[in-house]
DNA sequence: GCCAACGTTGGC
DNA sequence: GCCAACGTTGGC
């Protein structure tokens, strides 16, 4: 079992969008790193959904039900898609400062390359977010 | 709205 | 293959 962060402009497609849909399909990456780590995606791993630009808060669960295929919105064999499903969303959502804050999150990701798109977290860490949501 | 970080592109 | 220029993203 892997934990993932996937990083949404809730404008563009948020988790509302997501809850709405049940499943969408994780498109659109065009970025080899984050590409990269949509291709270590196995189903049934677990994907914190966080919102960037106005929320900038991890705000759901999510789960992967589909590894990485080819991207149905372009031609281009380098990228792919995978595809995840609404799981449940946070009690609390848990905000970039209070990731910042915790001493446990100041290896993430999220914090020490903030544009990357899809990332690997470890248990500890998804487990620590998961504490701090309330869940 | 600005700016820093960083990935990508293209000329050499 | 290197590096400057440029575009995009995301936090503030």
């Amino acid at each position: 079992m892997n934990y993932w962060l996937v990083k949404s402009d809730p404008d563009t497609y948020g988790w509302d969008d997501l809850v709405r849909d049940k499943k969408t399909f994780w498109d659109g990456v065009r970025n080899y790193a984050a590409r990269n780590n949509l291709k270590e995606m196995n189903k049934g791993d677990q994907v914190l959904f966080y919102h960037s630009q106005t929320d900038k808060s991890v705000v759901g669960l999510a789960e992967v039900v589909k590894e990485a295929y080819q991207d149905p919105t372009t031609d281009d064999d380098r990228w792919v898609a995978v595809d995840i499903k609404a799981v449940k969303p946070l009690k609390n959502p848990v905000t970039l400062k209070q990731i910042k804050a915790n001493k446990m999150l100041s290896e993430m990701y999220l914090v020490r390359q903030s544009r990357l798109s899809v990332m690997p977290v470890k248990k500890k860490e998804f487990d620590t977010i998961l504490e701090l949501s309330g869940s």
